[in-house]
DNA sequence: GATCTGATTGACT
DNA sequence: GTCAATCAGATCT
């Protein structure tokens, strides 16, 4: 993949958004599908290259959904196709993509993608001008949207964007665009998590240089 | 009402 | 490779 100019969407852009029914099928089948395929939000888009599946409430420890609805999670169990933003370690955002009818509580944690267009904005949102370190920043298009929180910044999603609708026309969407080669795409055990780690409900696409570097649940340190 | 944990990242050694 | 930062939600007493 070379270098692609920004003045003006690139023609993968104009492609046609994925329909709610797409969404609308368990969490690891989604998942390995998303692969690939192309979010929008507004002047940003990003090719998803790595996410996450959770299961439903009871069954999966890890899943926010597993003790149940709470105000917190209630996007999940909602219509499928919209994005729940949660924040997380006090200072991170991720996004995950609402799966399964409503009611159900299972959805795709977007992991990794590459930066397609609007890289120029999305690096601004990482490193705004007048912060330290600010524009100094030197960030490799591959480092834009490597990582859960680097992503969800990289598009400009924040609390404010929980429950957004993928699925009526609106900033966001999900292209179908090329879904990923199925020979490429490799599941293996999620990160960061302590529990259901050894569930392969992780899917990158293998050998694709902006898929995030595994990492073992870390517990946390205490002073 | 108080305490604890976490689907992470960036800085520093 | 190691560690601190920071806050909302969930659980516990």
């Amino acid at each position: 993949m070379g270098e692609r100019q920004l003045t003006g969407p690139p023609p993968s852009l104009a492609g046609t958004a994925l329909d709610r029914d797409f969404f609308d099928r368990p969490s690891d089948q989604v998942a390995p599908d998303l692969l690939g395929r192309v979010v929008v939000h507004g002047p940003v888009a990003v090719r998803l290259t790595e996410v996450e599946a959770y299961g439903e409430p009871g069954q999966d420890p890890p899943a926010h959904t597993y003790r149940g609805r709470t105000p917190r999670n209630a996007v999940m169990f909602g219509e499928p196709g919209h994005v729940y933003v949660y924040f997380t370690y006090g200072m991170h955002f991720c996004a995950n993509l609402v799966c399964r009818p409503e009611g159900v509580g299972s959805a795709v944690l977007m992991r990794a993608g590459e930066v397609i267009a609007g890289a120029e904005v999305a690096r601004a949102r990482r490193f705004p001008a007048g912060t330290a370190g600010g524009a100094a920043k030197k960030i490799s298009d591959r480092d834009l949207a490597r990582g859960p929180a680097r992503l969800a910044v990289a598009l400009g999603l924040e609390r404010q964007h929980n429950g957004l609708d993928c699925c009526d026309g609106g900033p966001m969407r999900v292209l179908a665009g090329e879904p990923a080669d199925p020979a490429l795409i490799v599941a293996g055990p999620r990160t960061g998590v302590s529990t259901g780690a050894e569930t392969p409900w992780r899917f990158w696409i293998d050998g694709d240089p902006t898929v995030s570097p595994y990492r073992p649940h870390a517990p946390r340190r205490r002073t």
